[in-house]
DNA sequence: TATTGTTATACTCTATAACTATA
DNA sequence: TATAGTTATAGAGTATAACAATA
């Protein structure tokens, strides 16, 4: 019976450290103007560029209607742009404007400095290691490499 | 330059997993007909009561507005007690019922359950491994024990 | 006049559902 | 009639600020 399990037990430290390192990624992120969900996008349009909105929708888990109003801020800000689709004239395939290309390499850069700073009381053998547990507990969780709720606003 | 360095690491795997172990926890203490929140103050109320409203307000971070409606809850299922303080009558000084101590203890082991579920895919040594840099990591990053913004609801 | 607790109001965020245009 | 995208509306959750009682 041990006292600790009730606080300080991996799950509560995983949810603590966890919603810390989302609030401390919207920080950084917001110097260039972008919520967390902006950078996300962004960066499945650099990846995997070319697809209509509803299937970028449908792989972040959001609502078509609410994945309209990102599209058009970032449309607004000449970082992505629609193209009617080619056979089907109702859809449109997204992509990233050049600016958007650049913006993308600076929240990379972003990306790194967090990782960098997060895990500041690890040496680089215990970021390995953690790396493996993390993905395993994921993988037994069951949950989508690329995608978390958290990835919200 | 590893292309994984965007996507699969340890900031990123945290905040995923983390948002994951709260949405979990808070379907278990849903059961209960608890929140997170409403389960977090009755650990409260438990390991430190008779304090006044304010005084946990301020340890959980809501304001007071909110915090009163949350103690409204808890008071009409006869979980939670306010008591007149004792020189100065402006203030309530909170106790767990003994209906509260007793639900209280139903949230220990719903804890221990989704402690468990979460590490399943670790053995002991690993378990104890993960909580050793977790707790570093939590140190270092300067988080207050007990406390996380995500016991939201 | 300051402070504890309370109530009222306004604001943000999100999803559901109605609408339009193409098919 | 069905589907991609859009717009309008309503709901939940939250915080800010006004209020009442006691000091």
């Amino acid at each position: 019976m041990e006292h600790r399990s009730q606080m300080g037990g991996n799950a509560f430290l995983l949810a603590q450290i966890g919603a810390h390192a989302a609030a401390a990624f919207r920080e950084r992120v917001a110097t260039l103007d972008l919520t967390p969900a902006q950078a996300g996008l962004l960066r499945m349009l650099a990846a995997d560029p070319g697809l209509s909105q509803q299937a970028y929708a449908r792989r972040l888990g959001t609502p078509p209607s609410r994945f309209v109003t990102m599209v058009d801020t970032l449309e607004e800000r000449g970082l992505v742009e629609r193209r009617r689709g080619e056979p089907d004239r109702r859809s449109y395939a997204l992509h990233l404007t050049e600016a958007g290309t650049q913006l993308f390499r600076r929240v990379g850069a972003v990306g790194r400095a967090h990782e960098d700073d997060l895990c500041a009381a690890l040496d680089d053998d215990e970021r390995k290691a953690l790396h493996e547990m993390l993905s395993r507990i994921a993988a037994q969780q069951m949950l989508t490499p690329g995608v978390h709720p958290g990835y919200r606003g």
